[in-house]
DNA sequence: CAACGGATCAGCT
DNA sequence: GCTGATCCGTTGG
């Protein structure tokens, strides 16, 4: 496996969105090395309702405004946290959110992070992926792109067939196309009708 | 398998 | 106050 350098990401989100996919995620965490395949994400884009940077940067989003390859990792409904890419250069508010993996090393660690669920529910879905990975509020900012970095990209050369779709779980601009999907891969959350 | 409600709180209006 | 880029357990078809 090899590690994606900065230079290796597009920049331009949907693009970058479309990259990411059956690329890896390295958590090392606790002494604890755990790692997944992409196999689901979404992209934020700006000017775009459903975007925590709608309204321009805050305390929270600060990091969706980062350089490209930061981790923007943030707090939803009080108890769960989820992990974005931030895309785009600098002072652009955009990022891509990390919606599944497929597991691929840690499984012990995985399932014992997860409470004993079936292994392909261990990250299937944003909260269930840094729960899996071990990843909270503290990682916000972390470079993804740093050789030590805790939490880190991947590349083991694996090239995924790409679907598209509807995004998930929202009530704004909901109709836009910017989900994408590794076709075939039984580790994608959401309703099978929405990953063909 | 789909639909629904509760948990729980930071951030914004 | 209210909302939300969610998850899980329960209920019903």
């Amino acid at each position: 496996m090899r590690r994606l350098t900065r230079s290796a990401l597009p920049l331009e989100t949907v693009a970058l969105a479309r990259f990411l996919i059956g690329k890896l995620v390295v958590s090392e965490i606790g002494g604890i090395r755990t790692v997944g395949r992409i196999v689901e994400d979404e992209a934020y884009l700006t000017g775009d309702p459903a975007s925590h940077a709608f309204r321009g940067p805050t305390q929270r989003n600060r990091t969706m405004f980062a350089r490209r390859g930061h981790a923007y990792v943030y707090l939803i409904y009080g108890m769960y946290w989820c992990l974005n890419v931030s895309a785009e250069r600098p002072g652009i508010g955009e990022a891509v959110l990390i919606r599944a993996l497929e597991p691929l090393e840690g499984l012990a660690a995985m399932r014992r992070r997860r409470g004993g669920v079936s292994d392909r529910e261990l990250a299937r879905g944003p909260g269930r992926v840094c729960e899996a990975l071990g990843i909270d509020g503290s990682f916000d900012a972390t470079d993804l792109c740093a050789p030590r970095s805790p939490l880190r990209l991947g590349d083991d050369g694996t090239v995924c067939a790409l679907g598209v779709s509807t995004r998930i779980g929202l009530t704004r601009a909901a109709e836009r196309e910017l989900r994408f999907y590794a076709r075939g891969s039984r580790f994608v959350s959401g309703a099978r009708r929405l990953s063909p």
